[in-house]
DNA sequence: CTGCATTGTGGAAACGTTGCCACACACGCC
DNA sequence: GGCGTGTGTGGCAACGTTTCCACAATGCAG
């Protein structure tokens, strides 16, 4: 007896393919594929034959060659800015499970907010055919790329599309306003902005409201107070500082949890005690909010929801592909906590 | 002329194939093949109309038929416990930065810390025939099944292999050792271990590094101060809760983040202060530990850096499939900050 | 002017699976 | 006893790419 049959872990040069399976099995390569793919009929004894035939030798199916010849897969791909960041992960999290229920398979990518990785992401995503994808969308050419190849798009958090798709978003002008007006109930008048330069619906929105706030307060809004910052702004800290020196704001709305971490260590270094000096309403509650003393004021969004959403939205675009598209918007909810209070020492 | 011909973004019911290529710029299939993936000869000339032509009509090849013909893909799996911690996505951050640089694709996992989905994700990667697989390893089943398909596979964090492969570590018990002993230097004896009760190799090291240190310091170890909790416990806090009224310990070494994290919030819901009432050391450096009053003294971990060696050792294997396996171990080093201080009234 | 490299291109098979279709066989009914 | 009918299986082509090989065209030397 050979050592290769004595021995069935030795890795054999050549992958186990059906054929293998099935001339074990004693069956022909149709059959065998009927029997382990489940579709058409096979009676049992020799299913259960390639079935055990299949297990013995240790076969999984070919991935690629099955996709290519069903043209469809069940990988669905998932592209975020930034895995760093939590808010992202929990947004995966939450896609991957509903998409893990629907028997889809989630293939992640992360893209440091760059285009040009988002792109190739699409682009990768695109050549394996995936059934789709969802995205929290930096690239304007990504979804028309995936668009040709008949691959939907989901875009969740953002809005992006130039052509129409399905997306989750949250009320972010609202979440602005009603940071801004807790501000200002509790007496605040100069109230910083700090926020993302760019034309991203979230940062966009939550300047409406930070705008819209100031109206119905009927405070004129100094353009010193807000402060766009790129992206990867490697001197946010150091603009943050500056503003609060030249502007001399009493409240700061950091539009997102990364502007807010930077503020509130520039708030410590500096020596500015919260809120006593300074008050802090940051956006998209993160565990260090709760953790830090005093806690700091959010609007939260239902993050872990968000991804959940975006998946259900693709599914059933997945089942019916003409639906006309469907913006889902989220409502996000004011926290509030210890880093707010009147401007002034407290009483 | 056809609607079609004007809008070249019309979802043709069929994706562009490399025979459309090909007839849109008068060449055979196998000159498009040989122009377009750059192996083999072309005349210039050629080239140029062939290249022009993928891009007028958006040919994006397929990966599948590709893969399938070539029997070997650029895809790099990678399973992580829990992308919601912030250490597994920073692993993966930094395998990612590094297959980038190499032409590979990392395609992300994430199993919750369970055998089943772990399985799941490398039959998908072996389904796939992905180039490798880099994995925070829980079951122990998935590295033969890998293997059996000739899939190389790095382990991170943690070791759990049966059969030879690469790993990137870091030394648990050496961190967990320090840990331990600056906490006697600082005078205390009766110290808690919170750790995960499995058999992992990071938390069995640490366990080792506290037993260890207890050795050095002549000081016997009370086993009521070591509190083995289960991966997804739910009843953590409670059971940290009573430790700290039963064992009465005056510090505690909290072997991983979210450890550390539950028992600084049992601590604080039970108004004991840091350091005056009961030192928290943790290990693995978390952004909030940094933020907190008092910040946290841990044992941080290169953790980036363990996913850009992870990526290099598969990259390695895949040049060299026979080298011997290699292990490298990667040193943490503790960051002292305020959470530890003396037992007893501060002076 | 023939023969032989050289240069550039096309033909065809193969990768591993699926799914249509045809076929073999047994059975019961007229 | 022939004939439909139903049950179970195998043959074969196709998915889209790559790659080996053959071959056409060109140039150049003998």
């Amino acid at each position: 007896m050979a050592i290769e049959t004595l021995n069935p872990e030795t890795p054999s040069s050549r992958p186990v393919t059906l054929a293998d399976v099935a001339r074990e099995a004693g069956t022909s390569p149709s059959t065998a594929s009927r029997a382990l793919s489940g579709r058409g009929y096979v009676s049992a004894p020799v299913r259960a034959r390639l079935l055990e035939a299949a297990e013995r030798l240790g076969y999984v199916a070919n991935a690629s060659a099955r996709v290519l010849k069903q043209r469809r897969s069940y990988v669905v791909g998932v592209v975020v800015s930034d895995l760093g960041n939590q808010f992202y992960a929990s947004l995966a999290t939450g896609v991957e499970e509903t998409l893990r229920e629907a028997g889809y398979q989630m293939l992640l990518l992360s893209d440091n907010s760059e285009s040009a990785e988002e792109l190739a992401g699409a682009r990768a995503f695109a050549a394996m055919r995936a059934a789709g994808v969802i995205m929290t969308p930096v690239a304007y050419d990504a979804l028309p790329l995936l668009a040709r190849h008949g691959i939907p798009v989901v875009e969740v958090d953002r809005r992006l599309a130039t052509l129409p798709c399905d997306a989750v978003v949250i009320d972010n002008e609202r979440g602005g306003r009603e940071a801004t007006a807790h501000l200002f109930a509790a007496g605040h008048r100069r109230i910083a902005l700090l926020v993302v330069d760019t034309d991203w619906t979230t940062d966009r929105g939550r300047l409406h409201g930070y705008l819209a706030a100031h109206q119905i307060a009927g405070v004129a809004v100094d353009q010193r107070l807000v402060l766009p910052l790129p992206v990867h702004a490697r001197d946010a800290e150091a603009r943050i500082e500056s503003l609060l020196r030249t502007a001399a704001p009493t409240a700061i709305f950091a539009a997102n949890n990364l502007l807010a971490e930077q503020a509130w260590r520039v708030l410590r270094r500096l020596g500015r005690r919260i809120p006593h000096d300074v008050s802090l309403v940051a956006f998209d509650d993160m565990p260090w909010m709760e953790m830090v003393d005093p806690a700091i004021t959010t609007v939260a969004q239902p993050t872990r929801e968000m991804g959940r959403r975006a998946a259900a939205l693709l599914l059933r675009r997945l089942e019916q592909p003409a639906a006309t598209p469907i913006t889902e918007t989220l409502q996000p909810s004011l926290v509030v906590r210890g880093s707010t209070h009147p401007p002034g020492p407290v009483a």
